[in-house]
RNA sequence: GCCCGAGUGGCGGAACGGUAGACGCAGGGGACUCAAAAUCCUCCGCCGCAAGGCGUGCGAGUUCGACUCUCGCCUCGGGCACCA
């Protein structure tokens, strides 16, 4: 008997969309357009399992467009230039460009045996010239508008290899090939104005009413507006040109709170200061030699070095506080130096206890006041509290009052003024590498730092370059670094830096709308497919790249690359889970962890030997723990609709989702019932009995409905339960005739189609549909079919469910309540009284209260 | 350290503030088979013989009614500006 058979499917079926040109984006003035775009990959050279979900997840919604009648654009791309090539090329010899080109190679070939609708004409990478080529364009364009500018910033420097390291580089403060401490450096860089466009970006978070909540709060924290007061202190026994130091506050209504000052070692006074005192020299050197992370800088233990000068407070010129220099304070934030108010700030509590500086309680609480001792009182904003030593507003009043109180209060006394601060810093793009996006820009002894004129891009990367000596190739580049100026003809050099490869990420999506235009966009084409639709990629972007991409569509506006409409570039986003795994150990040498692969584990042994295998609880896929799963092997074993189907259903695409062997084989089984179904329908009777017949197309239209609901709220998993509960109806429609059958069977392919797409034509075909289901509509339910003639109502005797009655759909309030009453078991329980309360939500449930 | 999430049977999960556990996996029992696979039937939150009781990470609260809302914790995950 034949038998349900992928390997012969699938690829028949993906020949036939190649044959008719199913996926091809085709601009149509008549027809609505819809954006459909994952996060394109890094080609590290094998796809995984989290790529099948990213992109199978876009499949479902790009096919299930096509269906709604929409043109619909789901391009794929690289995003390919980084680290990894250069890494790869200093480990095995070889070029980045050589091993990233083969990458995508065999991640296309990985790819295509998954049936996605991709039209794969519109594929590029960021490392094709052609591409930031165009970039380089834009850049230019962005400096002219003055959007780009250059300014000193610090890099994690490894003096050993004498190299830039990224934070990821850095390994608890050391360099992760040298072992060398790291130490902050100062360069002057690159970067690009999203600083100023602040309010903007956070104002329009407003607007993004399809944007995951989580990710617009995200976001609206990092850009961080904050509410505070600038003030000046004057010093005392600083040197000239420091008589006045400026702070920000967020909290200027516990100044009288304040005990002590401090700045950041990267203050412009400590520089001073460690340029004559060795003491400071050694705190400010010793303070730099942690990463540039944030998180690194605020793990570390707080540390601090008395300057011995000394502020004066602006309220009380007799009192002086104490000017610290501490490792904690960031020189990018405000101003670089701040007040500290140890009674309401735990930070500031920690390093007044430890070098035992004064705490001085400003406020406290209405319910239990109590002086500070080792934990901060810091209550919300909006909480109301007592101020004991407030300088403005009435006794009782809520931080936030305080605050504007303070502030205006200040204002009046000439002590500095309100101000609004961003966290939000402006986007350093320079990074010493080769393997990216080439600045540029030339520097000429005479005309100092001149735009490379548009003829001359793309400025591309030489390929005569080695990786025998870490550093930046580009920088010891016999020829290429000579050029001529643009502007006086005279010899020059080029600009050694390459752009981050957030650029690159932060504008292919408008890129895919014309690929090969000899501008960045074609104005008709991006007005036409403009803006994505729905964009689907992992959380772990829910910050940097969706910010960045936000920023330069605004930039990308201003220069006249992206028509006004696209400001906001991603119309809708969705954010994945992760798919996870166990994890597979055994024990080596002195009790080291040895991981296995999951093909090489069955029953909790390794098939070769037999040891018994530690399960360690899922988590995400990684090639160091091994719990991996090739999604080539799957295919291979199962087929891609398999791989597809398992990936979607059971758990919600928004969580993570865990790989196991029996899942996959279940979903396996579950497609050759629906092929048997399909097949076998020549064996159902000519025709059946009228009341299976009836209800074989109730459960079709109710599929319909739920699948459809399923795919629109993003609940795929959802919309795989509905077929399974249609697959169940049609299995046990015994008394159902054929033609009923049939209709049933090309409802679930093409509902299926999405999801399972060459299973879905093979269905289709079977069934007796005409074409490919690939290019049906969408079928409607009838809601006459949704609909019965009885309701179960639940009843709830004092909140608690005790019986049920089954009433008229249309039943009226009367109605219910006189069965209900009737009920065996509400008479029990009442035994004649009248219920205190009786609640009857129509068609919901009913609730008495006795 | 700071910001953002998530926690429901043995497992993945479902549930406009309204019958907790849809759908699936795993498992038990049975049919078919010389046997196995495949397939089919059936049971399946926990305690309990039963009646019944208890159950959505923990602790409070709001409500006729809380997985769902509020507050306080715990655990796990993501991000923290040079990984992509």
């Amino acid at each position: 008997m034949a038998r349900y058979d992928p390997a012969e499917i699938e690829p028949r079926w993906q020949a036939a969309w190649e044959a008719a040109g199913s996926f091809a984006a085709r601009h149509d003035p008549d027809r609505p357009k819809y954006y459909v775009l994952e996060m394109f990959p890094y080609p590290s050279g094998r796809i995984h399992m989290g790529h099948v979900r990213n992109y199978t997840m876009g499949d479902v919604v790009a096919r299930y467009r096509m269906a709604r009648g929409h043109a619909v654009l789901h391009p794929m791309g690289w995003d390919a230039f980084g680290l990894p090539a250069e890494n790869a090329a200093m480990e095995r010899g070889g070029h980045p460009a050589e091993w990233t080109y083969a990458n995508i190679a065999d991640m296309r070939d990985q790819m295509k045996p998954l049936g996605l609708s991709i039209d794969w004409s519109r594929e590029f990478a960021t490392c094709d010239p052609e591409y930031y080529g165009q970039q380089q364009a834009m850049f230019l364009d962005f400096l002219e508008a003055g959007l780009a500018y250059r300014k000193a910033a610090t890099v994690n420097w490894d003096p050993v290899e004498m190299t830039v390291l990224a934070n990821e580089q850095v390994v608890d403060g050391k360099g992760w090939r040298s072992g060398a401490e790291v130490e902050r450096r100062e360069l002057t860089q690159w970067f690009l104005r999203i600083s100023d466009m602040s309010e903007e970006l956070l104002e329009a978070l407003d607007g993004l009413e399809n944007w995951p909540d989580k990710v617009r709060t995200m976001q609206k924290n990092w850009i961080g507006k904050s509410r505070g007061l600038q003030f000046a202190f004057s010093t005392v026994g600083a040197p000239e040109g420091f008589d006045r130091l400026e702070v920000y506050s967020t909290r200027p209504d516990t100044l009288w709170g304040a005990t002590f000052a401090a700045i950041s070692p990267d203050h412009p006074l400590a520089r001073h200061l460690e340029r004559h005192d060795p003491a400071v020299a050694a705190f400010t050197a010793e303070c730099r030699r942690t990463g540039t992370s944030e998180a690194a800088l605020e793990t570390a233990e707080k540390v601090g070095l008395d300057t011995g000068l000394r502020v004066r407070h602006p309220f009380d010129e007799a009192r002086e506080l104490p000017l610290w220099i501490a490792n904690f304070i960031l020189m990018d934030y405000g101003t670089g130096a701040i007040f500290g108010c140890p009674a309401h700030d735990q930070r500031d509590l920690d390093f007044a206890r430890k070098y035992d500086l004064d705490v001085i309680d400003v406020f406290e609480s209405l319910k239990e006041p109590a002086p500070v001792a080792d934990i901060a009182f810091v209550p919300p904003k909006t909480e109301p509290v007592r101020y004991v030593r407030g300088f403005a507003g009435p006794e009782v009043q809520t931080g936030a009052e305080a605050v504007e109180a303070a502030i205006e209060f200040c204002e009046s006394r000439g002590v500095g003024q309100g101000v609004t601060r961003y966290r939000l810093r402006d986007w350093g793009i320079s990074r010493q590498r080769y393997w990216g996006c080439p600045i540029p820009v030339v520097h000429c002894p005479t005309c100092g730092v001149v735009p490379e004129k548009k003829e001359n891009l793309p400025v591309a990367l030489p390929m005569d370059v080695s990786f025998d000596q870490p550093g930046n190739p580009l920088e010891r580049h016999p020829a290429w670094r000579q050029t001529v100026c643009p502007k006086c003809g005279g010899a020059a050099t080029r600009e050694t830096d390459t752009m981050d490869t957030f650029v690159d990420s932060s504008w292919y999506f408008a890129r895919f709308t014309a690929p090969r235009a000899a501008t960045p966009t074609d104005p008709a084409e991006a007005d036409y497919w403009m803006n994505v639709d729905q964009y689907i990629g992992g959380v772990e972007h829910a910050i940097l790249h969706l910010l960045y991409s936000r920023f330069f569509a605004r930039a990308m506006v201003q220069t006249g690359h992206l028509p006004a409409k696209c400001r906001e570039p991603f119309a809708a986003l969705f954010t994945q889970g992760m798919v996870t795994h166990e994890i597979y150990q055994t024990r080596g040498d002195r009790g080291r962890p040895v991981y296995h692969l999951p093909e090489e584990v069955e029953n909790g042994r390794l098939k070769s030997g037999g040891a018994p295998v530690e399960v360690i609880p899922s988590a995400k896929m990684s090639k160091s723990k091994k719990n991996v799963v090739d999604p080539v092997n799957i295919v291979r074993d199962f087929g891609a609709d398999t791989a597809r189907w398992f990936i979607l259903s059971d758990s919600p695409p928004e969580r993570d989702v865990e790989w196991t062997a029996a899942g996959a084989e279940a979903a396996f089984r579950h497609l050759g019932r629906v092929w048997r179904l399909a097949a076998d329908l020549d064996a159902a009777p000519e025709s059946g009995n009228p009341e299976a017949d009836i209800s074989l197309r109730r459960a079709a239209h109710r599929a319909i409905r739920d699948v459809t609901d399923g795919i629109e709220g993003f609940a795929f998993n959802k919309a795989v339960a509905a077929l399974y509960t249609l697959t169940n109806a049609l299995r046990e429609a015994e008394g159902a005739g054929r033609g009923c059958r049939a209709e049933a069977v090309r409802i679930m392919a093409q509902l299926m189609a999405p999801m399972v797409p060459h299973l879905a034509e093979e269905a289709w075909q079977l069934a007796g549909g005409a074409g490919l289901v690939a290019a049906t509509s969408w079928p409607e339910a009838d809601p006459a079919l949704l609909t019965e003639a009885t309701v179960t109502l639940p009843i709830q005797i004092n909140g608690k469910r005790r019986s049920e009655i089954a009433v008229a759909r249309e039943a009226d309030r009367a109605a219910i309540e006189a069965a209900v009453m009737a009920d065996p078991a509400v008479q029990k329980v009442l035994a004649g009284a009248t219920p205190k309360k009786l609640i009857v939500v129509p068609g919901r449930i009913v609730n008495v209260v006795v």
